[in-house]
RNA sequence: GGAGAGAUGGCCGAGUGGUCGAAGGCGCACGCCUGGAAAGUGUGUAAACGCCGAAAGCGUUUCAAGGGUUCGAAUCCCUUUCUCUCCGCCA
């Protein structure tokens, strides 16, 4: 959520930084405006009427005391003149205030300025290219077909357990999944990112803090008896340890990673993009999380996005960096990479990592400040996160590209989790 | 799920209708004391919003949340949430 202040003092700002993100900011930012000088006079108008009603409160309780509790009948009077005006007051203040904050969740988070131009996914800006993204000269088996030959995924037995999108890892399957999970966590500690479990179900508050509520309401499950979501992502549990939290300047950075089974509806997909693991109702991923300063976060940014690269590297997969167009970009985020390894036998390239600095977008939500020691005010810290990484689609490449006619070959860091070399 | 107790500032803890934003303590900050430290001592110690160019200052709100009684509520009533204890169930 923005701020109120920074529309309030620069509009035309706001209005030129979201044309990047193709969001029309115009016409509310004009509402809001309106609605901001509205609240004002009120609330001067209420505090007034307060103010009075306490002072004529403070004379009744002195009469009183003194025995004059007839002279307090006029005060009385009074009072309850001043209450009428209140009442009409407070509704109209909490009506402005109440539209303020619904316009308010309507606009998305500025975009940097070295966010692209650009509409669609095809605009966004290749920032890094690494490894041998050509494709095999035979036909390859794509990954849904591998795990079939050796038996280590089964969709179908996950359609009859649960239903599409809930696959089985069985065996090797399960074992690899289990290895990269291990190697991304201890990668993670080992670069000084404390490792974090969270609960997989989260409640309204949560889900507002990280701002899936209230727009992304069906892209959750949601367990209607307790009232509670299951996560999306381990960023929504780690974050909101730090919903309506203020930090010392001594504490930043603050660096959580965690692994954590996702959930995503994903509803209205469909089509060849989500065929075998390219997309899952459940899926496993590592997440990190840092609460940063805002003088910092762009240099934390930087080496987020490149901790993730190395994970890439280490496991031997081409990878390819975008930088994320105003189009494509999300909603929350002020600037993105993403990060897709190639898949050689779909030849095509899979997201694997969304590396974002949301500035004080998502900290405005969860009320996450800290304390400025130059000047002693409060101030909003930033946050970012990036997953580090989803597991399905890196599986599928490594499928795919270790791939060899005696079976596929287990990356040489998986091997010390794994205990074998080959699916085969 | 049943029965009971409770929720006060960074923490502990007092406060059952009238200058209570809230005693006292701890912690923290700054000063004095000291060769330095400890001890001692003094002062200060929340946030949001608004008025003001800024600061100072002032005003309003906030004692789990929401509603009610009252001229006036941390204090009384109702609802909700959460915590603790005992019982039940349970990996």
């Amino acid at each position: 959520m923005l701020q109120i202040q920074l529309i309030r003092e620069n509009p035309q700002f706001v209005i030129d930084r979201l044309k990047v993100k193709h969001f029309d900011a115009e016409g509310i930012i004009s509402e809001i405006s309106q609605l901001d000088v509205d609240i004002r006079q009120n609330k001067k108008s209420l505090d007034d009427n307060l103010m009075e009603q306490k002072k004529l409160s403070a004379e009744i309780g002195k009469l009183f005391k003194e025995g004059k509790a007839a002279e307090a009948a006029d005060l009385k009077a009074r009072i309850a003149e001043l209450k009428e005006t209140e009442k009409q007051l407070q509704a109209k203040v909490a009506e402005a205030a109440d539209k303020i904050q619904e316009r308010l969740f309507l606009m998305p988070n500025l975009p940097h300025a070295s966010v692209p131009e650009g509409k669609t996914a095809a605009d966004n800006e290749i920032v890094y290219t690494e490894g041998d993204a050509s494709n095999f000269d035979y036909d390859a088996m794509p990954h849904w077909d591998l795990v079939k030959k050796y038996d280590i995924i089964d969709f179908d037995l996950g359609c009859k357990i649960t239903g599409a999108g809930f696959p089985v890892y069985k065996g090797k399957g399960a074992r690899i999944q289990r290895a990269l999970i291990d190697f991304f966590l201890d990668e993670a500690v080992q670069h000084g990112f404390t490792e974090i479990q969270p609960p997989y179900m989260v409640n309204e508050a949560s889900a507002y803090g990280t701002g899936q509520l209230p727009d992304k309401e069906g892209q959750m499950y949601h367990c209607e008896v307790d009232d509670f979501y299951l996560i999306p992502t381990a960023e929504v549990p780690i974050t909101n340890i730090y919903r309506d939290v203020i930090l010392k300047e001594s504490d930043f950075p603050i660096k959580n990673c965690g692994y954590s089974a996702c959930f995503r509806r994903e509803a209205g997909s469909y089509g060849k993009d989500v065929r075998g693991l390219n997309r899952l109702h459940q899926f496993d991923k590592v997440e990190i999380v840092v609460i940063e300063h805002p003088d910092r976060s762009y240099e934390t940014l930087e080496k987020m996005k490149t901790y993730a690269m190395s994970l890439l590297t280490k496991l031997g997969l081409p990878f390819r960096v975008l930088r994320l167009c105003g189009g494509d970009i999300s909603f929350t985020s002020a600037l993105t990479f993403d990060l897709e390894v190639y898949s050689k036998a779909q030849q095509r390239w899979l997201e694997v990592s969304s590396v974002s600095n949301f500035e004080s977008f998502q900290a405005n939500r969860l009320k996450l400040r800290f304390k400025d020691e130059a000047t002693g005010k409060m101030r909003l810290a930033h946050t970012l996160n990036g997953s580090a990484l989803a597991l399905p689609r890196v599986l599928a490449a490594l499928l795919e590209n270790n791939q060899t006619d005696k079976g596929i070959i287990v990356p040489e860091v998986l091997r010390k989790y794994t205990g074998f070399d080959m699916i085969d």
